[in-house]
DNA sequence: CCCTTAATCGGAATATTCCCGATACCTTTT
DNA sequence: AAAAGGTATCGGGAATATTCCGATTAAGGG
């Protein structure tokens, strides 16, 4: 019986190492590859076809959701799983629309990886239970044209200045800002950009 | 000959594993406990007195580098590492002044970690090369002042707002905050916040 | 067809920021 | 002891930016 093949991408060799060393016994899995970033995971992964994928959320150049993204479009029988230690709604709405099965938080134990990486294997999703709620959580979508706006404030620009950039009055710039304000519930543009921060819609 | 005695702090299982994997083979360094947050690291540390301490900075109670301050002033003769993904200014430097021996990144291999015990042992310090260059970097430091202000900023308050927290007029609360605009080289509050956030200065 | 949502805008009242500055206290240096 | 440097405090007036009224238009789904 040939091993389903599990390749890793995370930028923190221990928890390489580690995840390497959870599945060293096991009969069914084995761990083809591995590589510390996004750039280094494409190079390797044009050589190689596994049949798993854990994918880090945060590489040093650039998120694993986007990656995944990419990846799973030519790709699209292979499982993939976002490691994450701190899920934000965005990153991970995207990485489920694009057909990532399994969501897990870097403080489990071996056993939820192999009963994640069973369920996977039978087609099925495994969320660990922290980010259930952030996925399930369909409320406060932005719009288009509010996210260019919250985006301009967070770089501090003012009403004026993003109004010239997205040719929109002042005005209407505002208009945008308070339904942003409404929907984070919050009182001053600089505790909006700092939830839009905390909630993974911006960095910072 | 004893070993020396390691007790790891870390949240995610995966990198304790990791690192315990790594030390398995030593035949000088033993693991002598673990935990996964601060409070359960001050518990077991109750009971046992490790010889190094490898303390994560982001903990799901806390800082790694706050718990190290505390810890640390009853327990000097102990050589403490901080391990962390991403530095940032006010916490690393927190822990230098607390005595901490060593900043490792956790994408270094293991004869850094080797090293890195070694010089510890002789009470030398060690740091990851990616923080030398945040912990070198004396400019740009706050007053308390500024710092208060800072916060108020963030938390979405007026002029008039952290005035009357602070106790002091609009216009000395101006005062700082163009202060702060200048250290941190920005235009905006908006812009400041976000780029305190990123140094570490505020959290999200 | 109606309803919801997104996107758009004017004018007047507030709040902020930007100019000038100025005083007092504390520590360190000369 | 005087000078120098950093911190913290406060004013007034003018220029900008913001917020608060309320409304209209276009598109898509039920």
């Amino acid at each position: 019986m040939s091993k389903y093949q599990l390749f890793i991408v995370d930028d923190h060799k221990i928890v390489r190492d580690g995840l390497k060393a959870i599945f060293i016994g096991k009969p069914n899995i084995q761990v083809c590859g591995e590589a510390a970033s996004i750039q280094e995971a494409q190079d390797k992964l044009a050589n190689i076809n596994p049949d798993l994928l854990f994918v880090d959320l945060k590489l040093p150049d650039g998120k694993g959701s986007d990656f995944l993204s990419e990846y799973l479009e030519n790709h699209q029988d292979v499982k993939a799983a976002l490691l994450t230690a701190e899920p934000n709604k965005v990153d991970l709405k995207k990485a489920e629309e694009a057909g990532v099965k399994a969501f897990l938080t870097k403080d489990i134990d071996q056993t939820e990886y192999f009963q994640a990486i069973d369920k996977m294997l039978q087609g099925k999703k495994h969320i660990s239970g922290a980010f259930a709620d952030v996925l399930m959580n369909e409320s406060s979508e932005l719009t288009p044209r509010e996210i260019e706006v919250l985006h301009g404030f967070a770089d501090g620009l003012t009403y004026k200045e993003i109004g010239a950039k997205l040719e929109i009055s002042p005005r209407t710039v505002e208009t945008h800002k308070n339904s942003l304000l409404s929907k984070f519930n919050t009182k001053s543009i600089v505790e909006m950009v700092r939830l839009a921060i905390r909630e993974g819609h911006i960095e910072a």
